[in-house]
DNA sequence: TGTGGCAGGGAACTGAGTTCCCTGTTCGAT
DNA sequence: ATCGAACAGGGAACTCAGTTCCCTGCCACA
């Protein structure tokens, strides 16, 4: 099977990247794209990559990581993102920055994300293996927001509420991005969507209105609602500055 | 194996129940907790429930399926109870009702649940399974919203969003109960969950607010700051809900 | 007294993932 | 230069989940 035994890419000029593994994500979504995930084999694969079976599962620990090949660096990019020391006045927009990241990753490579896109939409073992990866950045997310409380408490809940609701408001905007095939802006539509969590969730206002009067601080109460939340509100409005 | 082969269960109080789906996850959960989940094999259960391997699969689409053998009709609950017809004021409150559904399912079996608990936190596999689980309550959820728009906007994404926030409220509440092996009061755990999300989205009360606080506005604004600006504010504040 | 479902069992197969061991290359220490 | 360790890759063989096909015995109903 091997067309030239022995052979050794000639240093390319990617060579610093391991070229047998993107061999192995082009075969593969070359097979998955014409004949469908399930009706591949790792055989199938390896044989159209020319390499041994046994290196498939070096390079990816299951048949289905070589479905999302970057995903493993991203999230050790958004851990780092979040480790990093920054003089950060608002958690969640951070946090926020920190999702973008993650569409960052997709919109490098349109036509790749919205092939993936269409098959995880397919595949039910592509789609429960893609929830545990974003949930892998949701805990990401709300292990950062549990260090560094952000309105008043410190509470493990709200940490946890606004991960999700970042996490909801990226894959919103995420999906009708790869929906519309990537011809739609996809920076657009995810600050829009984040936005609407900043408003709800961030000490600072989502659009900030850049405007000379800084120091106007209203906080409007639904009915009946706790007094607690009225202080809380009134105190992380003065923080703002 | 078979204590008594031919045998028929004489008509107990709990026949309508198929009685092999029981014993095999009986059998399933003993030898998971004395030996693990992965060190235990189809084989292994089938011999000891003194059933065939095929009848395992029929019951249980896979040995995932085994660990969480009520979810698929808690699921249906949920769905049915968000689709009949009642008069919903708040529909926040009512997709919150639903997720009181799971947890009333989790907390029907303290130790099993527990002992169930245990497991997924220590498989990967099974927590990858949970989250597909998760995942359908969650888009069950947000079909819900999607359908009866809450505040003013009937978009995708505050339905998104707000389920996403349910379903941590739901789950933080949960696990602070699971982990507590089923000692704490796990009703009072997920009202005061789901109250905070209520608070923040909803639009009644999430505690009846024993508070005289009815409408509360706070505006706090530097003297001279343009009056404008001060509309604007209020505006976007009303606009939250 | 068939006879047609139907619950269950069992053998055999596919395919993912692992284990063990072999081969050749590179590179560093002596 | 030579030896040897480390390492990338290959391949056979194994385990086990899940499927397919077909068999058996039982019950209901005509």
């Amino acid at each position: 099977m091997n067309e030239a035994p022995g052979r050794r890419e000639p240093a390319d000029a990617t060579a610093v990247r391991p070229p047998m593994r993107d061999a192995l994500v082009g075969a593969a979504f070359q097979l998955f794209l014409e004949r469908g995930y399930e009706e591949t084999t790792v055989d199938d694969i390896v044989a159209l990559a020319g390499v041994g079976r046994r290196s498939f599962f070096r390079y990816f620990p299951s048949k289905e990581d070589v479905v999302f090949p970057d995903h493993e660096r991203c999230l050790a990019d958004m851990t780092a993102f979040l480790e990093e020391e920054a003089d950060v006045q608002d958690p969640v927009q951070r946090v926020c920055d920190a999702a973008r990241l993650v569409l960052r990753m997709y919109a490098e490579n349109p036509t790749f994300s919205v092939q993936r896109y269409r098959l995880t939409k397919k595949v039910p073992g592509l789609r429960a293996y893609e929830l545990s990866v974003v949930w892998r950045y949701e805990r990401a997310l709300a292990e950062y927001l549990r260090r560094r409380p952000a309105g008043a408490r410190a509470d493990t809940l709200r940490a946890d509420v606004v991960a999700a609701a970042v996490v909801a408001a990226h894959n919103n905007a995420l999906r009708s991005w790869l929906r519309s095939d990537g011809t739609k802006d996809a920076e657009a539509a995810v600050d829009q969507a984040l936005g609407y969590v900043q408003s709800t969730f961030g000490s600072a206002p989502a659009e900030p209105a850049r405007t000379e009067a800084e120091d106007v601080v209203v906080v409007v109460s639904r009915r009946g609602a706790p007094m607690w939340r009225v202080v809380q509100e009134i105190e992380s409005a003065f923080a703002r500055d």
